[in-house]
DNA sequence: TTGTAAGCGTTATCAG
DNA sequence: CTGATAACGCTTACAA
């Protein structure tokens, strides 16, 4: 490997002189700067970073840290993140940590050893206490799915509302029997749009059936077992409410293979309008999340922390929308 | 931030004797080594990885570098590099580059620069002798998609073999008119693909008949585009075969539209077995390709480069099946 | 305009 | 068993 010594002894200067050149940053004379810089073409050199920013206490790169890519939804945040970033000098890497405490622990070593500047978890596994206790001295914040006991900037959109929307928009459309597909009382965003969705019914005077509520989990064959047991329960509601658009889309599989219609004899609405919910036949009535403004609004928090512009905790609540579809019908 | 000699003060030790205990790397007496944990604790202490990354002159991180995440296609491949990679003491990082060669020379820049130890290629954006003398000097292998003209060791499937096998099944299903939906000459795979396809053709006397073949791209958009485009030729085919899972999802959806049963009017194959394969309705036959196997063995061709255990470049081309479903019907 | 040298946080060598 | 110190590659006062 080539150093800076290296280019220095070819170009007949000391290394201060090489940085100066590669930095840009203070006056070299004309004829000098070109030996330097044949120098560093003629080695192919190229400065080491470990050294830069170890010297330098700033390495300008950002970690982005989820559960899994596997999760479409996840893709345009990612997208968001890295166009705030990139512009601001920062290069983004992304770290999944497939719900396993350890890998985590692991990414968290990286930021706590300065290997980057900061991190947007995006997800997490670990109990907010344990974070914000290790994490206190780093720059983080919280996208998509924050827990509040983990004390950063978040961003997200009101889950709570989103699903009181969403069933009274399928109560707007004339149903009363609705279900309720959601993924358990580990997921925070769960149990707020459980909220929201009891809510709704309430003050529509409907009550809430029990027997209507599932809590499977996020994926497709989430929505298939839930569908199975709400075969099993004899009275079957006409809309069902899920958590999420592949949860929507097995629940949609399962009960076509029992004959049952989509939207004729069941209404199905999911959840973050991800590619799926597009292309799925029939389309998938369901919540939009902003996700690449999550993403792009994360990181300027982030962006603001490292710099030491706002050392608040901001906790910020995003807009939404409902995309109509061809899952849900009015009846 | 709290360093090494912070530690070392607190406990009345030197530097070096930190290191021992931090690195387990030499005999320290027992009292010694509790008094240093203890201060080690008590300041919340973690080494600084760029310190330690420069002194060693390595950093036991591994990128992979790819096209976006959106594509589930990866998921899987990543999970395999992970997997070999994190019990040799490797962390894993995703860099997407969304197609912009810029993006793609900065993450290299890290390559270059020492930043990590070595890099596994799923896509890459630029020409191939130009990364072989930009990346001269590190570590690199390709997997899934590889550039011949970049000269590192691949593993991947024989593309143009499977298609040759996907279409020759569906020739055994009684199908003779048969459309392929490609993704044109800028990706191997699908130059490769396209060979296959009309390999399969000829060797069972039918002739290739240049209006069914399209190439619009590896997306669910590119399936509807060739669908149009198919549909405004007059004949339609039997069958199509379709570079992806997505592009036969988006065929799929535009051939409902206009009235078009599958698999009764049409059959369609398509290509991976990503999740979408199994949970669209219906569901789609498709090549399975071991994406998980080829992350894992591209992560063992990289650490025995990055070891000296295998100066050789190998090109390992790994098996593949096909996966029976319901988008494909004998005739 | 250029060079010298200190220092970023580690680890490894060499003495003791 | 422990300490002092050089070195990894770079940037930046300070001096010339």
């Amino acid at each position: 490997m080539t150093s800076i010594k290296d280019v220095a002894k070819l170009a007949q200067v000391s290394v201060a002189t090489v940085s100066r050149v590669i930095n840009n940053t203070e006056n070299v004379q004309d004829e000098t700067k070109e030996r330097v810089l044949a120098a560093i073409k003629e080695l192919n050199y190229s400065p080491n970073l470990l050294g830069r920013s170890l010297r330098r206490l700033e390495t300008k790169k950002i970690l982005v840290m989820l559960n899994t890519i596997s999760n479409q939804f996840y893709s345009r945040v990612v997208k968001g993140i890295e166009e705030k970033a990139i512009p601001h000098g920062y290069t983004v890497m992304v770290c999944m940590t497939h719900g396993n405490c350890k890998i985590e622990q692991r990414y968290m070593q990286m930021l706590k050893t300065r290997l980057v500047d900061g991190a947007v978890f995006l997800t997490t596994e670990q109990d907010g206490n344990t974070l914000t206790n290790e994490l206190s001295a780093v720059n983080v914040v919280q996208a998509c799915e924050p827990r509040e006991d983990f004390l950063t900037s978040t961003v997200s959109i009101d889950n709570e509302k989103a699903a009181y929307d969403s069933v009274s928009y399928l109560i707007k459309k004339g149903h009363k029997k609705i279900a309720f597909f959601g993924a358990g009382d580990i997921y925070q965003s769960s149990i707020k749009r459980e909220h929201g969705y009891c809510k709704a019914l309430k003050e529509n005077n409907i009550p809430v059936n029990p027997n209507w509520i599932f809590n499977e989990g996020f994926s497709f064959n989430a929505g298939i077992r839930a569908s199975s047991l709400l075969l099993s329960k004899g009275e079957l509601p006409t809309a069902i409410f899920c958590i999420s658009d592949s949860c929507a889309a097995g629940a949609m599989k399962a009960l076509a293979q029992n004959d049952i219609k989509i939207p004729d004899d069941i209404s199905i609405m999911g959840f973050d309008n991800t590619q799926l919910s597009q292309i799925y036949m029939p389309s998938i009535t369901t919540l939009k999340q902003p996700q690449y403004e999550i993403g792009y609004q994360a990181m300027e928090l982030l962006l603001n922390k490292i710099n030491g512009t706002d050392t608040n905790i901001n906790h910020l609540l995003l807009d939404y929308e409902i995309v109509e579809r061809e899952s849900v019908k009015q009846i």
